[in-house]
DNA sequence: GTAGACCCTGTACGTAGGTACCGAGTCAAG
DNA sequence: CTTGACTCGGTACCTACGTACAGGGTCTAC
């Protein structure tokens, strides 16, 4: 299997050489072998969780959260119902934000077909839909 | 129209007095008449205002953007096509998150269904759907 | 008219999540 | 076999977003 170096996987994750140290350091990837010299050998799958974890951070999962979630899948620790419940905690947060994110868009929608209508703006206070609604 | 202290604001909103003021600072709410005293009147509108920001940043907005996401409302300023394309980013952000929020959410639940399955828990690497696909 | 809760400004401190710098060792190409 | 890019660990620094504290004025209920 290819293997990659801290600074090719970091390039290829888009994202730079400390923060890949620094989430080794979080537990967000597992530590990886190394060569003779220390030099660390990731293995090429790392690019696509350091993927994952970027794309969850800007839904606002802060990065124990996404230590979380990623353990979720396998931990010989825990039980069954254990995992199950994590995980339906997990949905329920990840239901909350979907619901949050559709209000914010049909209002955004709202604006752009309203103030189309009228051509110069200058009131268009129509954002206040988000305001109006929920928790 | 009735009108709160910061303290009922920060109260009612449930967040703290230090941090009204912070957001005041920031832009993201206006800055609100005042007593004789110097005491702040909010206009209980804020209310609700709060509680956008507090929903936006849990879905990974920052602060700026959010203070973007409230400007579009009016601001007399800017030409309705401007606010057009501002508003066609924004959609276009949300609707990637709305994405990966459904990966993640497809990828939970084939975890809470596929492990429901086999007792003892030990191996269900399902969350790996999450590293494999997009951008 | 005073006690206790509240508000003012200003500045300092705290936490999460990085990012940069250092001195030293390693690697690949020419 | 050297040169330039890369890596190592360690520590220091930075930004965003608050949160706390200090010293002083205000409000309201008794």
């Amino acid at each position: 299997m290819r293997t990659l170096t801290i600074g090719q996987l970091a390039r290829e994750a888009g994202v730079n050489v400390q923060t890949v140290r620094y989430y080794e350091r979080r537990g967000l990837l597992a530590e990886p072998p190394r060569r003779e010299s220390g030099y660390r050998e990731f293995p090429e799958s790392d690019v696509a969780r350091l993927g994952f974890i970027r794309r969850a951070q800007a839904l606002g999962f802060t990065l124990a959260e996404i230590g979380d979630l990623l353990s979720l899948r396998v931990d010989p620790q825990t039980t069954s119902a254990d995992v199950h419940r994590r995980v339906e905690a997990k949905l329920k947060d990840v239901g909350e934000k979907m619901a949050d994110l559709r209000r914010i868009r049909s209002a955004l929608r709202e604006l752009a077909t309203s103030c189309k209508a009228h051509g110069p703006v200058g009131d268009c206070p129509f954002l206040d839909a988000l305001d109006a609604q929920g928790h």
